[in-house]
RNA sequence: CGCGGGGUGGAGCAGCCCGGUAGCUCGUCAGGCUCAUAACCUGAAGGUCGGAGGUUCAAAUCCUCCCCCCGCAA
């Protein structure tokens, strides 16, 4: 099929990737390229490098409101847009642009997680599973009719990371598999009723709240691995946390203490303790909290805020 | 020209501001103690202090340039 592509990050990349190997993308839609990273390089999206490397005309319009850009878009006179994480709304006749409109890679078992960020809103929540919906695109946010989905279980390893990835790799192989079959499948409506919002992540969210109980912090810190990442602040400093162990006892010591104890960073919560088990300081890189603190030391006592 | 931290024996850190050839915790190796041990004791190996210049009687420590890593912000 003649495909257009809607992406923009390393999410996307996969799916972009098995299409150029399936079909015929004649052109990728993506976010312009911005100022970003250390000395605000202008840095263009992973999806835009990506079908540069394979020759495939790049569009990065600010919005697709304006008649002329939805025109242009028009005249690509593809079958259908594939749509994974664009990151722009796409207005009325944009969605029906093409035969088979426009089809959404989406990172949640639909009609739970609607929105920014399905993979870890799910983590955080502590669901069971997760999965990718293939869904025809209509104007409401992750509203459409479901075409085919794929499963994966969460389980206590399971970080961002991983089942960012997994889920990218799912979305790649289902997306193909809708193409082949599209006037087979049925589409399927979305239950309203069990439909959840995955609100995107705030930086505030970021910083550890040790009155919480210790295994949603453990959850957190665990969706938050290794995008946003947590943290927390010692002496003006602070320390991000990626990995820690929930422990179901507590020192009655208050929350946010650091808890006397000779196996490692110990820090009081709400209910229950957390251990931290992969730590960052500021400049540092990532490593086990026993080989931090083979030469640095956390005061016993101290209170985390 | 966005702001900032860091590169010191295998690992993690201190020392750098106030120059005088390197220290701590751990690991490694050998020996000892012990019923035993990840515990304890004794000893040992291991570093051109990221790289190149410069200042100086003397630089990990001061100055210049370069390479690499990272945090914030976006």
């Amino acid at each position: 099929m003649k495909v257009v592509f809607m992406g923009t990050p390393d999410f996307s990349v996969p799916v972009l990737e098995a299409l150029v190997k399936h079909h015929e993308v004649v052109c990728v839609y993506t976010r312009a390229p911005k100022e970003a990273g250390r000395g605000h390089k202008e840095t263009k999206t992973p999806v835009h490098l990506f079908a540069e490397q394979h020759g495939i005309e790049v569009r990065t319009p600010k919005t697709l409101r304006l008649e002329d850009e939805q025109v242009a878009f028009r005249a690509l006179n593809a079958d259908v847009a594939i749509v994974a994480a664009y990151g722009l709304i796409l207005p009325q006749p944009i969605l029906e642009a093409f035969p088979y409109g426009c089809i959404n890679v989406h990172a949640s078992l639909l009609p739970r997680w609607r929105g920014a960020a399905p993979i870890q809103r799910a983590i955080e929540a502590g669901d069971e599973k997760s999965g990718v919906t293939i869904m025809q695109m209509d104007v409401g946010l992750d509203t459409g009719d479901m075409l085919l989905k794929g499963e994966v279980d969460i389980t206590p390893e399971t970080t961002g990371e991983i089942l960012h990835d997994a889920l990218s790799a799912i979305g790649a192989g289902l997306i193909i598999e809708v193409l082949d079959n599209i006037d087979k499948i049925k589409p399927e409506k979305q239950d309203d009723a069990l439909s959840c919002y995955a609100a995107k992540i705030e930086k505030s969210e970021s910083k550890l709240d040790f009155s919480c109980p210790a295994e949603e912090i453990e959850r957190k810190v665990r969706a938050f691995n290794p995008y946003p990442a947590t943290y927390f602040e010692y002496e003006g400093e602070r320390f991000k946390v990626l990995e820690v162990e929930a422990l179901d006892a507590d020192s009655g010591m208050e929350c946010g203490a650091i808890v006397p104890n000779d196996t490692g960073l110990l820090i009081q919560c709400g209910q229950g303790m957390i251990l931290v088990l992969k730590i960052q300081r500021q400049g540092k890189k990532v490593m086990d909290t026993d080989e931090l603190l083979r030469g640095f030391s956390f005061a016993e006592g101290t209170i985390l805020e």
